[in-house]
DNA sequence: ACCTGAACACCGTTCAAGT
DNA sequence: ACCTGAACACCGTTCAAGT
């Protein structure tokens, strides 16, 4: 790549993390162009979808993401484990508003720039899930797909603003769907350990 | 209205029926009006935003889903009629494509035209869930801002394609995170432990 | 009263022309 | 190699002109 190439990219990128923690993952990529002084068809040739382009923006948290799976797959008890990851994965869904649905969206779809990421997730998740059903700790009638599906349902739900100030009460209700009981305190009022 | 007012109203309608259950609710309004054979200024009059247009489409289903829930109110036991409301949702939620996320939405919009039908639905959802409370068969640290969103995420989940072949599943998932105990299978054997 | 085409300001895609 | 303006086919909004 060449040298005013690659400082275009990166400037689009950190323009664009501006940007949408603005207006959210649907911001306009013209504005983001225009925005970042680039002609749009550079901004496209870059990133050819929005989604490569989400794809550039997340991958360092992704990476990150996952590599707090592996690390909590050998960390402490199994539904602790399972419970911080789902807390993990809360605090990057309300990172950037709408990021969830274009997840949801990406990992059905091979062709997608997230769908690798999308599936990375996925996997952690289910096995993080596999070694809590070991211990009877976490629902034995539930697969990945069930985990990776709640997870995205309870993302979008704390990205809706209506909803978000509900967001650590709704955090608790779907961990208790989750795990089969003890770990985690139901009575009201205490903050059950979830900060990481 | 004159009568050919009230002959393009109702043609644009049931076109409209047409184009969101091939296309979800974020049809374009264009192209629906001119398979409607109507000026896309006559289809913008009769409904002046999107959601005006699918307050008149949905106002029937959502009047028979509140009619429903008072229905409930006073039918069978307290879970059971939760139960049944909630599943009575899902099939609401599953007949056009995106219109949990616009009711997510409008229903902190007082401007919304589907302001109040999200208000019913979601009153009409707290006084089954305290009956329910008040029998002690449903979690009693949840509110109904709590049960809507639970509502609206599994609304939104099942709606996706990629997780729409664990409706059931999920349904019953939530379900259970809802109800305390005793009606709902939940996991074989061990008690949840979701007891308030 | 009601309808309509057209102008407007947007959007993402594509490509020929520039350096 | 890389960038860019412009043309293209869309979108929803608005309004003056028609009947």
């Amino acid at each position: 790549m060449r040298a005013d190439a690659r400082k275009n990219y990166s400037h689009v990128l950190s323009v664009a993390r501006d940007v949408i923690a603005e207006h959210g993952v649907n911001a306009s990529m013209r504005d983001l162009a225009r925005r970042a002084g680039v002609g749009l068809a550079t901004l496209l040739r870059h990133f050819p979808t929005r989604e490569a382009l989400y794809e550039a923006l997340l991958c360092t948290n992704l990476d990150a993401l996952t590599q707090k799976a592996t690390e909590l797959e050998t960390a402490g008890s199994p539904d602790e484990a399972l419970v911080s990851w789902l807390h993990e994965w809360v605090e990057f869904a309300q990172s950037y508003k709408g990021v969830v649905t274009l997840m949801a969206s990406a990992h059905t779809d091979p062709d997608s720039a997230l769908y690798a990421s999308c599936a990375a997730i996925h996997s952690a998740s289910a096995r993080l899930l596999l070694r809590a059903q070991g211990k009877g700790t976490a629902r034995a009638d539930m697969s990945g797909d069930d985990l990776f599906a709640l997870m995205a349902a309870l993302g979008w739900a704390v990205d809706q603003p209506s909803f978000a100030p509900r967001a650590d009460h709704l955090f608790h209700i779907i961990a208790s769907a989750i795990l089969t009981s003890g770990s985690l305190e139901i009575t009201s009022g205490t903050d059950s350990g979830l900060t990481s």
